[in-house]
RNA sequence: GGAGAGGUGGCAGAGUGGUCGAAUGCGCUGCACUCGAAAUGCAGUAUAGGUGCAAGCCUAUCGAGGGUUCGAAUCCCUCCCUCUCCGCCA
């Protein structure tokens, strides 16, 4: 959500940052509707002023037995609330337009990110570790999977496209990563572990920007529920409508949890393998602090996710987003992408965004400056720490040897009870 | 799923149609007393919006949304949540 003070007193730089973001210059409107809005709430309460002062008066009346006096005000009243319905009418048409108006525009992007039209103007910041040399054609881990007990044609069966079943020791891959991640998360990047439920309802959406934008993208239950497509979203609508006390230090939460996605339109796209899954497993990061810690914060919150691939010794690349690619809440994103040497591409295996207080506006999350009165609303971030089905892919294709077998990375070994090496059958 | 009770300010807790944004207590802040502290006394202590250069004024908010009324924390309806008992259950 924009702020509304922000657009009334800079429309040109409101469009020209919606420009970037391939948006339809709208400050003219939203400046209008917003005077009209302003224009009913006084006149609504002009006349509830009035009206107020009248009945107050009734009442004294009535106290002194005064009847004839009352039933004069009583006529007063009637008279002036005649107008009301009209302005009430108008004030609330003009503000459900402009929310409406105002839910649909994209976060305005930091300064320093890069203009551009998609993921081709996206500038890489930096990369991390020595693609592997292979003395043989590195598979796809969907060439690998099924003999390692990642079986797609089970998934298909039992739930349709997009599902894998996993079975046997890649099962317990799969588990080891997301306890790594979690435990590194938690231990060493003090974020604090949490276990939000996964069904929401719409406010949580709202409230985290994926509504009303992408309501196709996400699963709805039958008693009008969401099943969260990341827990960013529980994990961040946590603070709504709080007033936290103070950030000296930011608040960092993590969590890992299953996520779902419909993949509404992304038919045709990554149908193969195990990348684009309607059900899969992630770490997320989320951080809620001051809007001057959030630059810094972002910064920080990228490393512990960097922190992971490192460990993993899995190279990968760091790319700032342009305008284009974005995410709608965004305000600057870093994208983590893992080499994958089977398919021979970089692969997103991370996102981490600045939404700066766009979200907090929307769900009304505030805190209170040490030793202010006013409140202001928090920045809040979010980040893959990591998508751990992602994760296990980008093993597969790193790890492999000739006959089919993955070793395990050697961080992982703690978590696999003495199995170093997925065995093909 | 059935039966019942209830949701009031940071917390506890009054208030069942008329100066109620809300008594009182606790907490918190400031001041006084004190060498200092405690105790005590006094004062202050919600959020959001509109308007104004400002002091201020106005409006809304007693779980949420509607309704009745000149006037609603208080009456009516719908929904949400919490608690107790019963049933069911990982």
């Amino acid at each position: 959500m924009h702020d509304i003070a922000f657009i009334r007193a800079n429309p040109e730089s409101f469009d020209a940052a919606m420009h970037k973001r391939g948006a339809e210059p709208v400050a003219d409107r939203i400046v209008a509707l917003d005077a009209k809005k302003r224009e009913a709430t006084t006149k609504v309460q002009q006349a509830q002023s009035r009206r107020n002062e009248a009945s107050k008066a009734i009442g004294q009346a009535m106290g002194q037995g005064d009847k004839d006096k009352a039933e004069a005000l009583k006529a007063e009243v009637a008279e002036i609330k005649t107008s009301m319905p009209e302005w009430e009418e108008a004030e609330r048409a003009a503000g459900e337009e402009l929310d409406r108006l105002l839910a649909t525009l994209p976060n305005i992007p930091a300064d320093d990110v890069p203009e551009g039209a998609d993921e081709d103007d996206n500038i890489e910041v930096h990369q991390w570790g020595e693609k592997r040399e292979f003395r043989f054609e590195p598979k796809e881990h969907a060439d690998l999977g099924p003999a390692l007990g990642m079986e797609f044609e089970t998934g298909a069966k039992l739930s349709g496209a997009r599902f894998t079943f996993l079975r046997g020791d890649i099962a317990r891959l799969h588990r080891a990563l997301a306890q790594f991640m979690l435990d590194r998360q938690t231990r060493e990047n003090g974020y604090t572990e949490c276990n939000p439920p996964l069904l929401v309802n719409d406010d949580a959406m709202y409230g985290t920007d994926k509504l009303p934008k992408f309501a196709a993208d996400s699963f709805r239950t039958i008693d009008d529920r969401w099943l969260v497509p990341t827990s960013e979203v529980p994990l961040s609508y946590s603070v709504a409508g709080e007033i936290l006390p103070d950030l000296a230090e930011p608040m960092r939460l993590t969590a890992h949890t299953l996520c779902f996605r419909s993949e509404a339109g992304s038919a045709g796209r990554d149908t193969r393998g195990f990348i684009r899954q309607h059900q899969f497993e992630k770490v997320e990061l989320v951080s809620i602090c001051r809007p001057e810690d959030s630059e810094a914060e972002h910064e920080r919150m990228t490393k512990c996710a960097e922190g992971v691939l490192e460990a993993l010794n899995l190279p990968y690349r760091r790319m700032l987003l342009c305008t284009g690619d974005m995410g709608f809440g965004a305000r600057k994103t870093y994208d983590l992408e893992v080499w994958l040497p089977g398919q021979g591409a970089w692969r997103e295996i991370s996102s981490c965004s600045n939404t700066g207080d766009f979200q907090a506006r929307r769900m009304n999350a505030r805190y209170r400056p040490e030793g202010e009165k006013k409140t202001q609303f928090v920045h809040t971030l979010n980040g893959s720490g990591l998508a751990v089905g992602r994760t296990l892919v980008a093993v597969m294709e790193n790890y492999q040897s000739e006959d089919g077998r993955v070793e395990v990375p050697e961080a992982l070994h703690s978590y696999m009870g003495g199995v170093t090496k997925l065995e093909p059958r």
